[in-house]
DNA sequence: CTGAAAGCGCTTACAG
DNA sequence: CTGAAAGCGCTTACAG
């Protein structure tokens, strides 16, 4: 069962035969090696061509020790996973980085716990060269492990427990704390929060920045109810958030997604956004535009932010020693009509 | 450049000397081989739970002349991957397979040309046993070369003009039609249809079921506007439907994402659905049973259609010769209010 | 059950 | 610039 048949497919020694030359010249026209003749190159890659040859994968991580690869592992059920507008712009900057230094993006969604004990063993099998790893909940002992083995690893997003990995993150206190301060700012006096997961600490971060805003206005940072960061757990807080005190009259979402179900909960109550209830969410994702009205929202730099995940690991990969290394990149709002408009 | 060093890790040699063993011994302890002394097997497990060993992935390989890896690619735009809820369903009933039989599954999204191009000699040099490619736009050349290759292939959906190529894809003209006879049914007599891209056989299959309904019907079938699957397009088109055809008292919409966006038109052009406008969708996916009215919808195995996928992949790898295989999956209605209530 | 040995397909000092 | 040779870390008949 399982058994995958060995395929047999074009080797550097046919190509070397069919241009003429030895297997190491060939292989350096592969490697881009310079001290190759022009006759010789031209003969080995018109063999190649040929032939269709592609060198073989494990072969050259055999030999170099490297894959050329980085894993990307993104431990979220796929179903939000894929429902989240943060790991498209997030994969994409990496990308970026990873394309310009001609290194393949390999990514993993272990589904899971043994899901994630496979991948463990598949990436402590060096089938990359360095990984990646966002969205962790709580403490994932995944990152810590494979440090330990001495991968290459960064963190997207602070880590909850572990001060010895290397992350980059966005300043989400300060960002939750500037949203605050922002419905403060309009007037509003009854300033809910509708937090993320209290064990992420972009949930946790997020919800601290709210409370220092409300404790710096002498107001109490107590009407908080949490959310999964999905569409339907902003709804149902928000349901919470009226029952509790139906005199708010404005909430600081952790997420758009969330955000979104939050209007509609506001809807269905008979309240309206912002004359009643001012709004504002966090990441500004494309959708933050499109709901009625256009989402108030605190701007992430995620595009930049995988660059600088895909800069920070390839810099410890090449480097002997890994020196943790943290990032904190700042964030801006972004106003819209959700709570832009004065109270009276 | 972009140099990444070499990490040395614990081999197998240091586990047989610390295990008193040849490594032949301690290689088959590893590779589950049951001609192993219990007492060399303990030994060697012992050894290598001490010292953290893992097996050398591309050692292993080039041994094998496999990965025991699977790699899954969704040539798609990053933001529409993660936007359309059908991928995360897909991948999970691929998942599904491929763990039973101890397989890694990795995803890769290209996202250019430039990324396709690295990716095919990625997985020409045979870093997975076999691949999986799912919505495929146009003529991808990418499976046709990878099958050219000897690599098992499966393409998700049927491809738009290889016919020597193994797909799996649920059966869209038929889903596309039983969902414009329902809206008939319904007595419903000026029906439009929301459709995909014409170059994607999804699209073209559930536009060419409408049309075939329509015929049957005696009706006219060219009330179309095609849109992208997501959103913003499905609320682009109704309004150009809505524009050519005002008194129109019916749609069938090719994804559940552009539903969502055309009864956005419709209520901004003050029709009331299912009273004014019938509306029934394609997918019937999480997002169908959360709008206003809840979407009649086209339900699609897409579990089923993963798991199919990783089946028929797994037995091409494991057989000497690669016959083209196709499987076609049935689809089924769900009625909800969008389409439900009768006209008058 | 066990070990010595060949081999998987590359890369890369080393010597010329 | 080029080639012979060693080596990367495993697996697996083969002989015992």
């Amino acid at each position: 069962m399982g058994a995958l048949t060995r395929n047999s497919a074009i080797t550097l020694d046919a190509v070397a035969r069919q241009a003429g030359v030895s297997r190491a010249t060939a292989s350096r026209v592969f490697t881009s090696n310079p001290r190759v003749s022009d006759d010789a190159r031209r003969a080995v890659e018109q063999a190649a061509e040929k032939l269709g040859y592609v060198p073989n994968g494990a072969a050259r991580s055999l030999a170099t020790g490297r894959s050329d690869s980085v894993g990307v592992v993104i431990p979220e059920p796929t179903g939000r996973l894929f429902a989240d507008p943060f790991f498209p712009r997030l994969i994409r900057g990496i990308n970026e980085v990873l394309t310009a230094q001609r290194l393949q993006l390999v990514l993993f969604a272990p589904q899971s716990g043994a899901d994630e004990d496979r991948l463990e063993q598949y990436l402590a099998g060096r089938h990359v060269d360095a990984v990646l790893l966002v969205s962790l909940h709580g403490s994932d002992p995944l990152p810590g492990r494979l440090q330990e083995r001495g991968i290459p690893v960064v963190v997207g997003g602070r880590p909850l427990e572990r001060s010895d990995l290397s992350f980059v993150d966005v300043d989400n206190q300060a960002g939750g704390r500037s949203a605050t301060e922002h419905l403060l700012g309009q007037g509003r006096r009854v300033v809910a929060h509708i937090a993320g997961p209290a064990d992420m600490p972009a949930g946790r971060d997020r919800w601290f920045g709210y409370r220092a805003a409300l404790e710096r206005a002498g107001l109490d940072g107590d009407l908080v109810e949490h959310g999964d960061f999905g569409y339907q757990s902003g709804q149902a807080a928000m349901e919470r958030l009226l029952a509790r005190r139906p005199q708010l009259d404005a909430v600081f979402v952790a997420s758009d997604l969330m955000a979104t179900g939050a209007l509609r909960a506001l809807s269905a109550a008979g309240r309206r956004v912002p004359d009643d209830v001012a709004v504002i969410a966090f990441d500004d994702s494309p959708i933050a535009g499109t709901t009625q009205p256009p989402l108030s929202s605190v701007r992430q730099p995620i595009e930049e932010m995988g660059r600088e995940m895909a800069r920070l690991v390839l810099r410890l990969a090449g480097a002997s020693h890994q020196v943790p290394r943290q990032v904190i990149l700042g964030t801006e709002l972004a106003i819209r009509a959700s709570s832009a408009a004065g109270r009276r």
